[in-house]
DNA sequence: TTGAAAGCGCTAACAT
DNA sequence: ATGTTAGCGCTTTCAA
């Protein structure tokens, strides 16, 4: 492989004059054909990581997510990816599997790395990791959920406002015994969510909402068992709300496996993925994060911390209530 | 940041001591203690980038693909990631949004990366981009699809077997109009999957079965454009397989949309993602591609390539069929 | 086992 | 505008 030190040879010029070349100085009219010629005849290409040691600069910069298998977080590392990589940095993926303990090894390789920059969905939210990532001293953008935002840039969603749409849908439907599975209170939009719910639940004169609610661990299954339990313990909740897209998922599973009308027996809203609402029957109404948005605002934040504009911010999105099939008056079906 | 000169400076080592103690020489054990209390002391971690530098290693591998925000790439990825992670590899993912100008960009970018090798799941099957893997003259690890597999590994399946399976299944319960949704000719795994479903027609006494092939793009809204035109332009059509994931979510949709019954009407065979299938309603029978297993071969391939180990292998996964409640006897509810 | 010194490919003063 | 030189943090001969 080619170094510059090749091309000043070929061209008789000297190593600075290829640099400023190379980073874009001026370089006399002449002198720049010689060094273009001789580029291509050598197949030079810069490396980047000699340069990094120079400049103290990965041109990397790390996603550390739960899971890379979630709609939700795949498309968002894709808006990122497309955003960072168009101002030449690399984004290398980590996904912790959702465990605290090897979030923790994850945020060290990252560091031995020397990442830019983070990308980071925390699974712990007790801190201590989130600790560690600030001590990167390194720009970090938190994404969708943490307690602690301090020292760092942030893009989440309103979860609150979410679930209050969502109810209110039902609401306006008629609807007066809604369920929801919730997910843990370890996280802090799972808490966010089930607060939603709760508040606009009394306010819609709803009293005891907690009653109805039923929490699950994020997963698959602990949506289909939230469904189940649900409909076993309160045979009178005639609308169902999933609090995430894996709950909604599982949730979806078991009514179709127990041959649940839906929406004639019961109203269902999911959360996120409008490919799979679509491909529901009857077509799904969700509550729809702006996934791309996330990620661009994502990106966007990276990029401004690296080139030390702008302080940290914290984008607040707003979720959208998508209507499907789903969900029809209560009268639906009962008349 | 603390450097290794600083770990010399405060054990009264010098550079090679330490340099050897970090990658597992002999050190006296009273230096080793000394170093490892520097260490703690100083926080020092190694800078890969002046490892690498010095090793011509970046520790870095590449992952190519078309689309992040896919089921089948995410969970590769996430297995892919999770091996090479505990051999310190890092994974620097990028999508090239299957288009083959931004697939050629990419691995222009790779290559001034200096990744150390680069799983691979082409969409330009031409093979120009593919040579432009092939000269980085590092190890390349092709995943599910490619014409020309030479000089690099190969993890793939079986597509023209698993199209069997979906023949000999639908023609064992009584099926002998069987529509295709088809990907594009361009790409190897489709023609693959449409020869595997024309010989397995054939073999089961249907003739012209390439007559109600719909040839779609692969993408979602071709899946429903599929499902719209064989019904039709063939009333007589009593099952439909979709070839990709995509097309399956697309052509599931269309027909919920349609109010179509499954599988009174039309039996459905779709394709990949057990989780999605799980949740249709009824459930859908799919052939399931072994993802986990496509991941673990390639990342194992790439390691054994890095070791200087072993020639390259193609490796060829069987698929699956995955029976759910969307086929049935070609009698069922027309009796 | 340990230390001194060279050098990986690049950038950034500084001098010209 | 261009050349010279030092050095980023590490590994790796080669000697001791």
């Amino acid at each position: 492989m080619a170094t510059i030190k090749d091309i000043a040879k070929e061209t008789g010029l000297g190593l600075a004059t290829i640099s400023s070349y190379l980073n874009g100085g001026n370089v006399r009219e002449k002198n720049r054909v010689k060094i273009e010629e001789a580029i291509k005849k050598l197949h030079y290409e810069v490396n980047e990581t000699a340069r990094g040691l120079k400049t103290n600069k990965t041109m990397m910069l790390g996603a550390l997510i739960p899971e890379l298998d979630s709609a939700f977080s795949a498309k968002i590392l894709m808006e990122i990816e497309d955003t960072v990589r168009a101002h030449g940095y690399g984004l290398m993926v980590c996904d912790c599997r959702s465990d605290p303990g090897r979030e923790k090894e994850t945020l060290e390789f990252m560091k031995r790395r020397r990442v830019d920059g983070l990308f980071y969905i925390p699974v712990d939210e007790t801190g201590k990791n989130l600790q560690a990532a600030f001590d990167m001293s390194k720009p970090v953008v938190l994404i969708d959920r943490t307690a602690d935002r301090l020292g760092s840039g942030f893009v989440g969603v309103n979860n609150r406002e979410a679930l209050r749409l969502a109810v209110a849908h039902l609401r306006d439907l008629g609807h007066e015994h809604i369920g929801m599975i919730a997910g843990p209170d370890t996280i802090q939009i799972a808490r966010d969510r089930r607060a939603g719910f709760e508040e606009a639940c009394i306010k819609c004169g709803i009293s005891d909402p907690e009653k109805m609610i039923y929490t699950g661990d994020g997963g698959i299954l602990s949506g289909s068992e939230g469904a189940d339990y649900l409909l076993r313990h309160f045979p009178e909740m005639t609308a169902l709300i999933a609090s995430n897209y894996q709950m909604s998922l599982g949730a979806v599973t078991m009514l179709n496996e127990k041959g649940i009308d839906i929406p004639g027996r019961l109203s269902v809203i999911g959360f996120d993925n409008q490919e799979f609402a679509r491909a529901c029957r009857p077509r799904l109404t969700i509550i729809n994060q702006p996934v791309t948005e996330i990620g661009m605002q994502a990106a966007e934040m990276m990029l401004q911390s690296l080139n030390g504009q702008g302080t940290y911010r914290q984008v607040i999105l707003d979720a959208a209530l998508c209507e499907g099939g789903s969900t029809a008056s209560v009268n639906f079906g009962r008349i």
